[in-house]
DNA sequence: CGTATGCTCAAACGATCGTTTGAACTGCCC
DNA sequence: GGGCAGTTCAAACGATCGTTTGAGCATACG
């Protein structure tokens, strides 16, 4: 049982594991707020019902990944350098960097879920409210690749999301050796990530 | 509510397309066996519980497909012609052939649904009946990739495994134009997956 | 001090879940 | 026709789900 922080975060910081582990649907309001510490009715108490809980996890996280993805890239914009790579490490470093965070960890995984789950209210939440940040990230690839029609590079992105969601959500066999640091495995990762996803965007 | 077939053909067709729109807990057995046209307790009675249903929507589909890819890959060493487009194109070929089947195009929805949920017992079943399959092609692409390391083999099977497995269940944004035969459209998604798979894997 | 406000609590609500039961129905062999 | 194995059926079982309720507790303000 959790017992730091207030009711909201200690209900927040154990759904995500728990909807990690067992999907929203899986994760009942029991166990969640078992493991939180806190009486079942606080969570309609607080949040209104589970489905206001869940888009509530997500905007926790959401809000500070993409604002950080979004400042990288701008800060690439005014520093005049905008390569590929740069581009893609703007997306993807700042998704990394939660993975490092203990209870952010999981955070990618629910991402993960949810696409997975094909729920169109929440497609739709994720839309509306981040859909701006892909939007961005897409014009730039489009400026970047100018040689490929509009199909072929949405074709492209949307091979290369899927490799990064599948790899970022920890699916993969690709597991840290003790004999190599954290540091240095987020590296490496992230180097694996961005030599990949440049291939696939730009090859002939 | 479906009326062709045996009852137990007609539970797991029904299975197929309710286990893909909601998943394995999100389907009911009251939904499914209306849908099939069938009594609820006949799940139950013909396949044991839920559980071993799952399974058998699993094995249905599972079999076919990866003796369709052995048997392709087979086919390339006895022809001499193991390039690595050819087999990419065994193991990705008869998974698009099955999105043209009417029943099976969501199979594949439901196969990523598997790998979203992290399902322990799930995950155990496909790794011990069809493990080998994967194990055939990785050692495929270990002879043709050879200034690959182990790990920079596995690095890039994975995410290239990611990449198909969200294109292949319909995540993206990809769909057909009503100007393309569907013929042509599968063939032209071939393409762009063997054509991306073949960069990722191969890049320098 | 009194009371209003925000929060927590145990308990209960109706709904739905997977599964089980025992009777009814089917087609086939003796 | 009588009996039998295979299958289908409506009904019920206990468990668990998200949500609601109303009493109880805390803290701050007049």
């Amino acid at each position: 049982m959790n017992s730091s922080g207030s009711t909201k975060e200690r209900i927040l910081t154990a759904a995500e594991v728990l909807f990690a582990q067992r999907g929203f649907d899986g994760a009942s309001l029991r166990q969640l707020t078992a493991a939180a510490g806190v009486n079942l009715a606080a969570v309609n108490y607080h949040f209104g019902s589970k489905e206001k809980l869940v888009e509530q996890v997500f905007r926790r996280r959401l809000d500070a990944l993409n604002a950080r993805r979004l400042s990288a890239l701008a800060a690439l914009a005014d520093a005049d350098d905008t390569t590929l790579e740069n581009v893609l490490a703007a997306y993807i470093r700042p998704a990394l960097d939660l993975s490092n965070d203990d209870s952010g960890s999981l955070f990618m995984r629910v991402l993960a879920r949810a696409f997975a789950e094909h729920d169109d209210t929440l497609r739709q939440f994720l839309s509306e409210n981040y859909g701006h940040v892909m939007r961005q990230f897409t014009a730039e690839f489009a400026r970047l690749l100018p040689q490929l029609s509009k199909p072929e590079l949405y074709w492209r992105i949307d091979l290369v999301t899927g490799a990064l969601t599948h790899a970022m959500s920890g699916f993969g066999m690709i597991q840290r050796k003790s004999d190599v640091s954290e540091l240095a495995h987020r590296e490496q990762t992230e180097q694996h990530l961005i030599r990949f996803a440049v291939a696939g965007l730009s090859h002939p």
